[in-house]
DNA sequence: TTCGTAACGCTACAAACTGTAACATTAATA
DNA sequence: TATTAATGTTACAGTTTGTAGCGTTACGAA
């Protein structure tokens, strides 16, 4: 078995990426139409895009009739956590406590909310353990 | 003014980074020598990787005599920072919380050591402030 | 049964990015 | 002035990205 992707995305692989996530199982041409702006891909860029992103471990397929349907592997939030926790080691020599406080310094949080969040993640775990 | 960089590194990029941030003031020499494992790279390319730093406004250069001495603009953290708002943006709808959830669930970080710091943060902060 | 069409497979390709480096130039120094 | 340390300039192949064309195939309608 393939380990987890750990490849990094390209941002219109992650745009795609994003689509895949919300829409759950979805098709090629589902993901086209979401993405489409002010530019509108061609299918067959859509399609090479998420068969790399197949490659690259992200999504994976069924086909259902003659259709493929895209759903992820790695749901958004483990993705998130493979890239913070590299960002930890190499930015912050692996400490996750430089990284919260500077996200604290920041504000990208607020000390107060912080604590409050830790609060409930710690009781919500201690809730579940016993 | 050019804004933060926000241009990703490359993984050789990254590890000469990773020598300017921690070596303060360096030369490319330096760098170099830093870097010197098992395949020692040559001084040009240590130089090319320093400008391309500069180029995305990673590093910064002053003349000292004749040598380039170069030194970090943004800090370490801060870059850890901007990636990570960023992908707490991206892969989290931009909710701090649902990526504490995630560290904590994945065993980056425990409830309690979490909480603990979380205290202890909000603790300086707030003795800071008065 | 035949044909249009929807879906996919395969291949391409230029632009940008990366890792690596050679060679030219220049200025201080012995 | 010859040597040398430092920088400047330029290159180049391999990979990644964004984008897409074209061929094939299997339904479903006529």
């Amino acid at each position: 078995m393939d380990a987890s992707p750990k490849k990094p995305l390209s941002p219109l692989e992650h745009k795609v990426m994003e689509v895949v996530w919300e829409q759950s199982p979805c098709t090629a041409e589902q993901v086209r139409q979401a993405l489409d702006g002010d530019k509108p891909l061609k299918d067959s860029t859509v399609r090479t895009v998420l068969r790399r992103l197949e490659e690259k471990g992200y999504v994976r397929h069924r086909i259902e009739g003659r259709t493929y349907v895209y759903h992820h592997r790695v749901p958004a939030q483990q993705a998130a956590l493979r890239a913070v926790s590299g960002i930890v080691e190499r930015f912050c020599g692996g400490s996750v406590e430089r990284l919260l406080t500077g996200m604290v310094d920041s504000e990208m949080i607020s000390p107060d909310e912080l604590e409050h969040l830790a609060r409930r993640i710690a009781e919500e775990t201690d809730s579940k353990r016993r």
